[in-house]
DNA sequence: CAGTTGACAGCAG
DNA sequence: ACTGCTGCCAACT
């Protein structure tokens, strides 16, 4: 984002949930232990966030929508991409979205994204 | 350079 | 089992 700097962290959380398949889930947990630490959770959903200055074709790349907590909770408190979006984008995916503890949940035993290879994308 | 923020996770009470 | 507190770490100010 920030001109010449290269924002490896940023730019691998993307890239990785690009990788995320079609009508699977990923967590913040997962995304961070492939491009970094397992630790660095929180800062994937920053990552997340912060791609809402990318250019509209970009953002529409990443399926930003398919990364959820690991309780299997939608958590977004994002304005531009709201958990209701969340939940009909997963829906429309084949995902069922169903309402717990007046949050949007998925079942990760069914759902989630088992990459073969937990290898850093370069 | 130091303090603050945050779309998480795991553990303690 | 459920709720709340604390650690984490990159980016921001």
């Amino acid at each position: 984002m920030r001109g010449g700097k290269p924002n490896n962290f940023f730019t691998r959380v993307w890239d990785t949930t690009r990788q995320i398949p079609r009508g699977r889930v990923a967590t913040y947990g997962m995304i961070a232990s492939i491009v970094s630490t397992s630790r660095a959770a929180r800062q994937v959903g920053w990552a997340l966030h912060a791609m809402d200055k990318l250019p509209p074709q970009d953002i529409r790349t990443i399926p930003w929508h398919r990364v959820i907590n690991s309780k299997g909770y939608i958590s977004t408190t994002c304005q531009e991409h709201t958990a209701n979006e969340q939940a009909d984008l997963l829906q429309k995916e084949g995902i069922e979205v169903r309402r717990r503890n007046n949050l949007w949940w998925v079942d990760l035993q069914k759902y989630l994204w088992h990459p073969k290879r937990l290898d850093a994308q370069r």
